[in-house]
RNA sequence: GGCCCGGUGGUCAAGUGGCCUAAGACACCGCCCUUUCACGGCGGUAACACGAGUUCGAAUCUCGUCCGGGUCACCA
């Protein structure tokens, strides 16, 4: 054996197989030409980040655009920040945004694919078998440095405005002998392993970012840490060894990893490895007093996924969002095909914005309210209880104590309706939006419009309130309106009023919005006719009477 | 600070040297339609960060300036 050998040995006594095991284990897939390997790859740290559900929309759609494979794989090395749960919410979190996942955890609990396992904790003994190779070929070595001497040495690289890191001269234990090692080991001192970077800062790293365009930086020269001292490795040399082992064709990542990918060239090259492709995705940005700035965990409340759930959207809503913000030509396909699923969309990855974009809640919300026109009434419904059961109980109960009510309520201007109205973009503004259709959330607010005086009022109100017939359809019920207007001096033809405005107090259009208030308590709300109808003779009349008292006072 | 990346209306963006008097969408405003509320239709306000250069011609190419973002861990 040679020293390098000698080390390894050491170093890893554990490890018998050699990395050969597991090139054999892992064979290349069997894909049609051109199918692309993509995948996400979370940290259970947090509950699902919306950063994380954009970066899995695009790996996930542009390998179903390619009938390639899209995995899951979890990134769980770090136990110090790992919270418990972690992984179910994120991969259940991404389930239910429709992102199907082909390989790795399909659900929080279980994996399923041949290159597993999916979980890197688990993983211990192939990337140590690799490490292992690596010391042999005098590639890597081991470093006894303490955290307190790598931050000494840094205010020595700082105060000399140098470089920062562990490189060139500064690296230590670069040459470190077995019998040095061996020492250091028998003493019982913990140790990392570093690469021996064989970079040099004079020459380019280069590549072909797929979103970006051409990428040159200096080459990695750094000896940055393969394995830490609890024998798990740093994510970027998880990252070499699973996606080579894993055959992922294309990472799509976060931009932030940009200023690493020339450490990551550097280890597919040393380990021999087919250079993946790389896109690096912008991240969504949000405007914090003026200045643009990445969303942020701490922050922002929809940073998490969950804001989104709680707050009633669809998740097709969010999604077809991201989707607009993931692909320039998504809005004119869209309209070009308002009922296609997104999935049918061919997503190209250059049509995709270098920059990061603003989060824009105008947009969801007007991408939101399309999608809830199109529902029927059982279908809003079935979708608002479902949310309620979930977030708001008390709704929950009124909505379910006479289903067939609700649905009376949501088939307003809906069911039938040749122009669906777009006014409900998510579940948590229905209560509210609606409260004056169900006893529990109604309360008695009349008002005068401001052009209607008392006295007309009253009469108007008087005098609906004889011919009302909830039985009249909405020709019958607005003709009513237009027969009492002129006794009142009110135009009953909205044109004739408009030519003149000056003969008369109003329009038969002021007098509906009275009755409207009257009803309601609003100025807008959907169609008054059918709103009177499910109310119900009883309850209109009711709340007209009401109206009329507040007049005579 | 070093190294990367970027900068077209309030927002998302089209744009690849002449089709640019700069598209479209959201938001906002106005008008029209209308049997109320909507929906819809039509229109409007509003942008190439700045300065040099290359060119017959620059939003587009080059350089500089400014501004914004990312990154410099035994975190991912």
């Amino acid at each position: 054996m040679n020293e390098y050998e000698l080390l390894a040995e050491l170093l890893l006594p554990d490890i018998k197989q050699t990395p050969d095991y597991y090139e054999n284990m892992y064979p290349e897939r069997n894909l049609p030409e051109g199918a692309k390997v993509t995948r996400v790859a979370p940290s259970p740290t947090g509950y699902l980040h919306l950063g994380t559900l954009f970066t899995s929309l695009v790996n996930r759609i542009t390998a179903t655009t390619s009938n390639g494979i899209f995995f899951t794989r979890i990134e769980d090395t770090d136990k110090k920040r790992e919270v418990e749960g972690g992984i179910e919410d994120i991969i259940d979190g991404l389930n239910r945004f429709g992102i199907t996942i082909d390989e790795g955890f399909i659900n929080g609990t279980n994996e399923s694919g041949d290159y597993g396992p999916y979980q890197q904790s688990k993983r211990a003994e192939i990337y140590q078998t690799y490490v292992k190779d690596l010391i042999k070929k005098g590639l890597a070595y081991p470093c006894f440095c303490t955290a307190e001497e790598l931050e000494a040495v840094r205010e020595i690289q700082e105060a000399n405005k140098i470089r920062t890191g562990y490189h060139g001269e500064y690296a230590k234990h670069r040459n470190i002998t077995y019998a040095e090692a061996k020492e250091l080991i028998d003493k019982g001192l913990p140790f990392v392993i570093r690469l021996k970077s064989q970079g040099n800062e004079e020459n380019k790293a280069v590549f072909e970012d797929m979103i970006k365009g051409k990428i040159e930086m200096p080459q990695n020269d750094e000896d940055f840490v393969l394995l830490k001292s609890d024998g798990i490795p740093t994510y970027h040399f998880a990252h070499a060894i699973d996606d080579h082992l894993m055959h992922t064709t294309h990472v799509m990542r976060g931009d932030e990893w940009i200023s690493s990918t020339p450490k990551h060239i550097e280890l597919f090259k040393l380990l021999g490895f087919k250079q993946p492709k790389y896109a690096h995705v912008s991240p969504i940005m949000k405007l914090d007093n003026g200045a643009k700035r990445k969303i942020s965990k701490r922050k922002d409340p929809e940073a998490a996924v969950h804001f989104f759930i709680e707050e009633g959207y669809e998740a097709v809503s969010v999604i077809e969002y991201l989707m607009t913000i993931a692909a320039s030509d998504f809005e004119d396909w869209r309209r070009a095909n308002p009922d296609t699923d997104y999935k049918e969309f061919k997503f190209n990855l250059k049509k995709m914005s270098v920059s990061g974009a603003l989060f824009d809640q105008n947009k969801l919300n007007d991408i939101s309210k399309i999608k809830v026109s199109k529902l029927n009434s059982a279908e809003v419904y079935e979708k608002i209880t479902e949310w309620a059961k979930e977030f708001d109980n008390e709704f929950y109960n009124i909505l379910t104590k006479n289903p067939d009510y609700s649905k009376s309520v949501f088939a307003i201007d809906r069911d039938n309706a040749s122009k669906p109205r777009k006014d409900i973009a998510k579940w948590n503004e229905v209560k509210e939006y609606y409260s004056y259709m169900f006893k529990e959330t109604y309360e008695s607010c009349f008002e005068l419009p401001e052009n209607i005086c008392k006295k007309d009022a009253f009469d108007f109100l008087s005098e609906y309130a004889k011919v009302y017939d909830e039985n009249d359809d909405r020709q019958a019920w607005f003709d009513k309106i237009k027969e009492i207007a002129p006794k009142l001096n009110f135009a009953s033809d909205t044109k004739e009023y408009k030519a003149n405005p000056e003969n008369f107090k109003g329009s038969a259009g002021d007098l509906s919005t009275l009755l409207r208030i009257a009803i309601t308590g609003r100025k807008n709300t959907p169609d008054l006719c059918s709103i009177m109808q499910v109310l119900g003779k009883d309850e209109s009349l009711d709340r007209i009477n009401n109206a009329i008292k507040f007049c005579e006072e």
